[in-house]
DNA sequence: ACTCGTCGAATTTTT
DNA sequence: TTCGACGAGT
């Protein structure tokens, strides 16, 4: 206990273990020939694809346990990389199962847990002590609010999440402050966010702190500028295997090229077509890129699928298939073809939610567990309806996402009070509780604090106990600063003999922060009660502070629910790795899914990450996958009219079943929601929802259905909708921008034909061209 | 220092 | 529509 970050393996710089003597391995029996190369591929570059419901975890888990039992490398020398820890546990368990024991010493975490591991060992090398804090999204949203206010910037025209944002995708990128000119900022916060970025490092390091993407950028400048140390970890890590790879940023990337280096033992899984984390950094061209990165790698490809029915599987293929940047592959089962998936077009939100209770009570009835029943949607707002439904059904749910355990205000509150006992300097914890209960130290007093703080160069903590001498503050507030601050001292020498948890217990109880919630008669304050208790009994599982805190900080997890027999609800993006009998796939609407604002903001490349997403959603289903759209949806309070995604088009025909209610769109005879000739053109969701036209309510009104099923046709399905200002592509013209559209007649500027009039059917949207 | 009202914005999320 | 952030008033 002497030394938390004592991090040494003992046996770092052991001789190679004795190769293995010639042995049967038994866990190699159930893999397919595929599966089994990719195991067994132990030495050099290899690039595991591994197309959704292929048996990827297993792969990666045996050959974990082959690269073990085989002794080409002892624990301690793999170092195994995932992104959450969620996949990080898994592989832990699993591996234990295959080896029979837990092994010891090794390197198996996500890329900011063993980046935080490296960096506590060297972090001197960086200007920060070993200890520092690493800070989560509250304590960087508030030091860049100061950032901006010392500059006097406007914080309504620029807030701090956005300005975060950048610099975060910066960091993503590996692009460090030097690295950039003022002008790479653009106009983000008056042209003045380099400068900020700049300001926001120097702060961090006047913390003692670092935020995640510090944990890599640290890492990379550490192993450039000393060779001694990256060679270290050259001799350490004989080999390297990352999982997800698809979803690393440039960052992590160079992180793992440079660990890499030298024995080039180094083997990333993933799927091109699940990369959906773009938005938040992560590079696809990282996979795409693998060969070229890695000379000499092999590429393995996992195909076989295991998961799903013929029928889903065909229709996430077919629809995959329209995008551009792909590697490429095909996917294929034994398992049998199963059902179409279903599309059904509905005439509002709330029908659909309708709709989807019923089909789930049907599901219910014929002996389907809810707990195989997912709806997976592409944005949070459209978990309400669903919600509100299955309430009125009686339907038992639980929606996943919301606010996380360590996200919540009373955990936030207690960690911080936890975090200035165990570091007296982290001011950004200090400010946070300084006022919390109510001690009458308010905004005039914390500004003296901060001045007292700058002008000596020193902790708040530290300006605290200065200010107590002199007579800046009026002598009743002096008094409340020393009560505090001498309460602090006390609980940090009780540190040293009182046990964590208590210790823990004794703090929220005499700073008042129990007694707090204890006086709040909000509804809430029960419950944050109770989750102040769970966090005591979380602690309990670590042998000290140090350790707890290190864990809140990388791993921020919820405990996992209660087993009871629930549909889940959640996010697509939230359903990547899971898998469910049934899954609904509500909202395909132009403008909803694919997003609107995915559209504007990346164009094709945003549209392509979309129908990644629509993959994944399909995917996750292995008996029966549902589609559904409406005609009408209330967005934000207004009426919006929509129609239905061009996803629910490139699914191929023959493995769609699809039905919609009648006279859901304008115009066009048949009145259904594919057929019917171009009916739903002129109400096209692009602009629909760019504008968030206010439209009439639809009033209620009962939705008499087609008898019948009705199957497309593969001809009489129409063309995308072209609005003005769409990009289109012409067989004779080219490329061109529409600017007026009447009927099915287009109005087209063509690059370097002019202006034309054509027929809609002759163009293909532009990014569909080639 | 706290409460109330107005204004504006509104995917996706891990670490 | 709903939620939050911020500013004014008590």
């Amino acid at each position: 206990m002497s030394d938390p970050y004592a991090y040494d393996d003992p046996l770092s710089h052991a001789a190679p273990p004795a190769p293995a003597p010639m042995q049967r391995f038994a866990y190699l029996d159930g893999l397919n020939p595929v599966q089994r190369e990719a195991v067994e591929a132990l030495d050099g570059p290899v690039l595991v694809l591994a197309g959704a419901g292929t048996g990827k975890t297993r792969v990666l888990t045996t050959r974990l346990a082959h690269l073990l039992m085989t002794r080409r490398a002892a624990a301690f020398q793999i170092l195994a990389v995932t992104f959450t820890n969620k996949a990080a546990r898994e592989m832990r368990e699993r591996v234990a199962h295959l080896v029979g024991i837990e092994p010891e010493g090794w390197w198996l975490g996500t890329f900011h847990a063993l980046a935080a591991r490296i960096l506590r060992r060297h972090a001197e090398l960086v200007g920060l002590k070993s200890n520092f804090t690493i800070l989560d999204t509250d304590d960087q949203i508030r030091l860049i609010k100061q950032l901006l206010e010392a500059e006097n910037i406007d914080s309504k025209k620029w807030p701090a999440r956005q300005v975060l944002g950048v610099i975060e995708r910066w960091k993503d990128r590996g692009l460090t402050p030097d690295k950039l000119g003022e002008a790479d900022g653009g106009d983000v916060a008056g042209g003045r966010v380099v400068a900020l970025y700049r300001q926001y490092q120097e702060r961090l390091r006047t913390l003692n702190a670092c935020d995640f993407g510090d944990l890599l950028l640290h890492n990379l400048a550490i192993f450039q500028k000393h060779p001694d140390v990256l060679a270290e970890y050259h001799r350490k890590f004989k080999y390297i295997l990352v999982d997800e790879y698809q979803d690393t940023n440039v960052a992590q990337y160079l992180w793992l090229r440079i660990l890499s280096q030298a024995h080039k033992n180094i083997c990333c899984v993933g799927d091109e077509d699940q990369s959906i984390y773009a938005w938040r950094g992560a590079e696809i061209g990282n996979i795409l890129r693998f060969e070229a990165d890695f000379p000499g790698a092999k590429v393995i490809k996992l195909e076989q699928n295991y998961r799903s029915t013929g029928h889903i599987l065909a229709a996430a293929s077919g629809l995959i298939a329209n995008n551009k940047g792909r590697l490429g592959k095909t996917l294929w089962t034994q398992a049998d073809g199963g059902d179409p998936v279903r599309v059904r077009g509905v005439w509002d939100g709330e029908e659909e939610a309708r709709w989807v209770g019923d089909e789930i009570e049907a599901m219910q009835r014929q002996g389907t567990p809810l707990s195989q029943v997912a709806v997976l949607v592409r944005a949070g707002f459209q978990t309400r309806e669903f919600e509100e439904r299955f309430i009125t059904l009686g339907l038992p749910y639980r929606v996943i996402g919301g606010p996380r355990f360590y996200e919540r205000q009373e955990i936030r509150d207690a960690m911080a009070y936890l975090r200035v006992v165990h570091s007296p300097d982290d001011d950004l914890a200090f400010e946070r509780i300084i006022n919390l209960p109510k001690r009458g130290i308010g905004p005039a007093a914390l500004q003296c604090l901060y001045q007292a703080a700058r002008g000596r160069g020193v902790s708040l903590t530290e300006a605290g106990w200065a200010l107590t001498e002199t007579d800046e503050l009026k002598p009743k507030l002096r008094a409340t600063l020393r009560a505090l601050l001498q309460d602090f001292f006390r609980w940090r020498t009780m540190m040293a003999t009182v046990p964590h948890t208590d210790l823990a217990r004794t703090i929220l109880d005499e700073s008042g922060y129990t007694r707090m919630w204890q006086q709040d008669k909000t509804p809430e304050a029960p419950g944050r009660l109770e989750n102040l208790k769970e966090l005591i009994t979380a602690m309990a599982e670590f042998e000290n502070l140090p350790g707890f805190l290190e864990h809140v900080a990388l791993v921020m997890e919820n405990a996992e629910a209660a087993g009871t027999d629930q549909v889940t609800v959640m996010t697509l993006h939230g359903a990547k790795g899971l898998e469910f009998d049934m899954v609904f796939l509500p909202g395909w609407e132009e403008g909803v899914f694919p997003n609107q604002r995915a559209l504007d903001e990346t164009g094709i490349a945003g549209l392509e990450e979309e129908r990644r997403l629509a993959y994944v959603g399909l995917t996750r289903a292995r008996k029966r996958a549902t589609i559904s759209h409406a005609a009408n949806r209330r967005l934000y309070g207004n009426w919006v009219s929509a129609i239905p995604s061009r996803f629910v088009e490139e699914i191929p025909n023959d493995h769609v079943d699809a039905e919609a209610a009648s006279g859901l769109y304008p115009g066009g005879g048949g009145g259904n929601a594919y057929g019917g000739g171009g009916g739903f053109r002129e109400s096209s969701a692009y602009s629909a929802f760019r504008s968030a036209s206010r439209q009439q309510a639809p009033a209620p009104r009962t939705i008499t259905l087609d008898g019948s099923s009705y199957h497309v046709e593969p001809r009489a399905r129409p063309n995308a909708p072209f609005p003005k200002g769409a990009r289109v592509f012409h067989q004779k013209f080219g490329y061109g921008t529409v600017t007026a559209v009447e009927q099915d007649k287009l109005e087209i500027d063509f690059d370097h034909a002019g202006v034309k009039k054509v027929m809609d059917s002759f163009v293909v949207p532009a990014e569909k061209a080639g």
